[in-house]
DNA sequence: AAACAAGGCAACCGCCTCCCC
DNA sequence: CGGGGAGGCGGTTGCCTTGTT
């Protein structure tokens, strides 16, 4: 259990691998009567022979009762693909971005699902950081005006479309908003969820706890190709959306 | 059916930051 | 102000499962 170093060091043995299904009952009593936190006393407190960072990764990633179960929806997907374009490999913020996913979720499905892909079409890199050069741009434009949106609502990413982008080109958005605000009425979840992430570009700004507090910053995202032909080639339903949102690969 | 390869994911490691004393 | 501990984070490893030959 535990070994002697010398110089009269104890340095515990933890126990590694696998975690067993009565310790997991063990972790969850400890934070039950304890809360989150301090999990270098679970060992001594609930009788567990790991140490606090064990403890806190299986908690935090397997045992949480809000963890959310199952595949990654393709809503989830294109938000993580959208973010980590943004934002690189800041799991954690991606994370907080997609309610009941946990950073090692998210940083396990982007390796294993989309790496290789990056990897094999080196042409993409360029273009992404295309990309974020006119939305950077567009985003100093802008900031005033995003200040004053502080709230997720279907009308409202609507009347923030703009008419025309960064270089005056008038404005496949515009059509957008126009089709969608004649044919599609999101009332799900998941469709709120597609068009929100039409909006790529988008941030959340964690230092705020409200959810709410997201800020939308235009409309670039959309393949380069698709400017002036979405209202022709593509009728504002559900798949459109869904292969309008996403753009980063 | 067996051997091997690839995929998927749980878990560990080491570094960094923050906070308390 | 600085030292140390705790927690958070991203990178990596290794094992188990699934697919292929």
């Amino acid at each position: 259990m535990a070994k002697h170093l010398g110089w009269d060091v104890i340095e515990q043995e933890w126990r590694k691998g696998p975690w067993t299904a009565e310790e997991d009952r063990l972790l969850i009593e400890y934070v039950k009567l304890h809360g989150e936190g301090r999990w270098n006393s679970v060992a001594s407190l609930a009788g567990l022979k790991r140490n606090g960072k064990s403890c806190r990764f299986r908690w935090v990633n397997y045992l949480r009762p809000d963890l959310k179960r199952g595949q990654i929806t393709p809503y989830e997907e294109t938000i993580i693909l959208d973010l980590h374009a943004r934002w690189g490999n800041r799991w954690s913020m991606i994370a907080r971005t997609l309610p009941g996913r946990t950073d090692n979720e998210i940083k396990n499905y982007w390796r294993t699902h989309f790496k290789k892909k990056s990897k094999a079409s080196p042409n993409n890199n360029e273009k992404a950081k295309a990309r974020l050069l006119r939305k950077q741009q567009f985003q100093q434009q802008q900031q005033q005006q995003r200040q004053q949106i502080n709230q997720v609502d279907t009308k409202k990413m609507m009347s923030y479309l703009p008419d025309e982008n960064e270089n005056g080109v008038p404005s496949l958005a515009h059509q957008v908003r126009q089709e969608m605000a004649t044919t599609m009425n999101p009332n799900t979840a998941e469709e709120q969820g597609l068009l929100y992430s039409m909006f790529i570009g988008y941030a959340y700004v964690p230092e705020t706890p409200k959810e709410d507090n997201i800020l939308w910053e235009g409309f670039w995202n959309l393949d380069d190709n698709a400017h002036g032909n979405l209202g022709i080639a593509c009728a504002p339903n559900k798949a459109c959306l869904q292969s309008l949102a996403t753009p980063f690969y």
